[in-house]
DNA sequence: ACATTAATTTATAATTATTATTAATATAAA
DNA sequence: TTTATATTAATAATAATTATAAATTAATGT
């Protein structure tokens, strides 16, 4: 935890950003919830328990900072909000995401899987891949159960 | 076109929804500008054009429809409002996309490349894929020539 | 330590995208 | 033609996000 923060604390640095109290906060939360795929408005009211006095406004300017400098990865599953991922310590590429359209959750993979796939974009396609983001959407294990449940 | 158009309200008539008027101007301006990516609020003017008295409301509740019937694919590029592709014809899957960072364009691929992906997840992680989103971010040919340009 | 400057935050207002409501209209069935 | 249902238009409401301006904080130089 320390270790995260004072390695992000040298990214923003970097760029001459303070790690001012509020950034702090919203970044403990981050690390706290690191599974999670919180909101904006989700991160705020986690962040306001600890430190009641932060304003919305500044959660967004530090999530918006964050992402910027590739310390958060911002991404939309199509509910109307932007939710926020911390980037996987040292990893180059955002991670990848199995979404549930039976039960909404939400599971990660952290393997790359797309080292091929990048190659024939690169070559066949002309384009220089810097980072991707890939959801699938389906029926998780879970959920798998429940319907061979109910159909029995 | 009037092909696509008479396949389209099969699907509609299919699970007892009318092809309207205002439903077809619509399906209309999806195919015109097949390749494009469009907003509700740009379809919403395209349509407008032509059928100057339909509502903003009605062109979302056409696109979430069609949404639903698998027609169009809503997709969110991290700019704040969600898009519209129409699905390409007789396509499983939803296409990829190449979206440069640079100028902001963005190319559409419709080879499937998730085959052998798919295949893991399914069986490493035992989601049943039913649909994907697969965006690339990085910089796309002609900025690339740009940038070689530039430092000649 | 004190003054100066720039960065940041807070509080709030404004904006923008999207959804809900309700009355009117169109469509299909009886 | 009547009746029921689906759909639309017009508008209001909601919710997410961004902009603004004054106050605060942190860094820098004296
Ligand atoms: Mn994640
Ligand atoms: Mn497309
Ligand atoms: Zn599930
Ligand atoms: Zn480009």
């Amino acid at each position: 935890m320390e270790h995260r923060i004072e390695q992000i604390k040298k990214q923003l640095h970097a760029q001459n950003y303070k790690l001012t109290p509020q950034r702090e906060a919203t970044v403990r939360v981050l690390l706290e919830r690191e599974e999670d795929h919180l909101s904006a408005e989700d991160v705020y009211l986690l962040v306001k328990e600890k430190s009641p006095e932060i304003g919305l406004a500044t959660v967004y300017r530090t999530l918006e900072l964050l992402s910027e400098l590739k310390i958060v990865d911002k991404i939309n599953f199509g509910d109307g909000v932007s939710r926020y991922d911390l980037r996987k310590e040292g990893a180059k590429h955002f991670h990848h995401h199995l979404v549930c359209i039976e039960c909404g959750s939400v599971e990660e993979i952290v393997n790359d899987l797309l080292e091929d796939v990048e190659k024939i974009v690169e070559k066949d396609f002309g384009f220089e891949v810097k980072d991707h983001r890939l959801t699938f959407h389906g029926i998780c294990r879970q959920c798998q159960g429940a319907v061979v449940k109910a159909t029995q």
